[in-house]
DNA sequence: CCATGCAGTTAACAACTGTTCTCTGTAATT
DNA sequence: AATTACAGAGAACAGTTGTTAACTGCATGG
């Protein structure tokens, strides 16, 4: 069904592209809340008026950012808690997974981790259903696992949200242990691995007992 | 040997805390990066140059802002710890601590989620500061207690990072319970305590199991 | 092939920003 | 009582911001 589409419309998705990604890379700086319009098409070599065919305002674009950023999320968080019942070596595999993706995607990492309680009220409430709907999503992979059987939906839901709010707070760590210097990155990244492998073992734990 | 200060530092003084005060007030709807020098001496009701005799940029008062918040929340997270072994009721009453301080100091709470990955550098710094030194107290609350006989250094503090970030996020989401329309604020906020309980039920089951 | 639509431009606006310098009043020191 | 220190005021600066209007050129659909 999908229809090749113009030159024209190709151009202008170009420019908004452009835009998004210039905007992303000045929010490494900043956050969503003082970021300029004019700010963003200078980094692009348009003229700001050009920006309104494309954006409402800057807070329009935070939320398209949303989910560009989650969008690129989302897989990772499916095959990362498909694969972390409790055993060690599926554990640390779910770390890496995460590890590499902040690797492929820093910047997006940062928006989230930043705007998710930052000054735009649009762009909070974005990221809040997005990650609402993950949490959902974990919940539905918890289920289909045999350790969940007895457990109730709320039950489900609420390890589900600690799993993604583990899984931000550890992105997140990953991100500061790349943005130091050089030196040490190495050892830093493989400190905040062993960490969080080891705190999602400890919960991993406390869902085994859950129903003691 | 504390000096009265004379009329003329406590005056300074007032002004200095009208301006943090001010800020903070600002700061519900943005974040620091976005705050200008001029807004803040406007609402206080001075002259804009006046902001330099007691910082040297809104980078700066924000760093002051941090001392201010994570001063309040100290006792807080020490108490809550303290009171925080596995035992049902305690775990409900720490939550019940954290919901009281939300409830006191809300724009406290809504700075240091917004700025811990806000997008000033030295306020970042500040924060992670503060919060590592908060883990480390919790670690060394942790240690005293019986059940974590055989536990590695590495493991308490990996545990009381657990906590904190636990923390953080059910302060977080108490806040947001509040920010609401206020018809259905209780059930939302009892919500959000219930989900707190059994999370830190579960990491408290987690920590009974690890030594397994 | 011509008329229309529309992405992007140019120019101008009032309002705002951080920062500097100079000045004033008064509390504190001698 | 005279002098100093210094919190805050006032005015001015160059530069920035979001938004409006009228425009230009060109891909598109009739």
């Amino acid at each position: 069904m999908s229809h090749t589409l113009g030159i024209r419309q190709a151009q202008k998705q170009k420019t908004r592209q452009a835009l998004l990604d210039a905007a992303l890379g000045l929010l490494e700086e900043q956050s969503l809340s003082s970021l300029g319009l004019r700010e963003v098409t200078r980094a692009v070599g348009v003229a700001p008026t050009a920006f309104y065919r494309h954006f409402r305002s800057t807070a329009d674009l935070g939320v398209a950012l949303v989910e560009e950023a989650l969008g690129s999320l989302h897989p990772m968080i499916r095959t990362t808690v498909s694969t972390t019942d409790d055993s060690q070596e599926r554990i640390t595999r779910a770390i890496e997974l995460i590890a590499r993706h902040v690797d492929g995607y820093p910047a997006h990492v940062r928006f989230i981790a930043r705007e998710r309680h930052g000054g735009v009220q649009p762009v909070r409430e974005a990221i809040r259903e997005q990650l609402a709907r993950f949490a959902q999503e974990v919940k539905d992979e918890l289920a289909e696992d045999p350790v969940s059987e007895g457990w109730s939906e709320d039950d489900l839901l609420m390890l589900a949200h600690l799993y993604v709010d583990q899984m931000l707070i550890t992105a997140s760590l990953f991100l500061e242990a790349l943005e130091g210097p050089a030196e040490e990155r190495e050892e830093r990244t493989r400190n905040v691995a062993q960490v969080a492998t080891r705190q999602m073992r400890l919960i991993g734990l406390g869902r085994h007992h859950w129903l003691d």
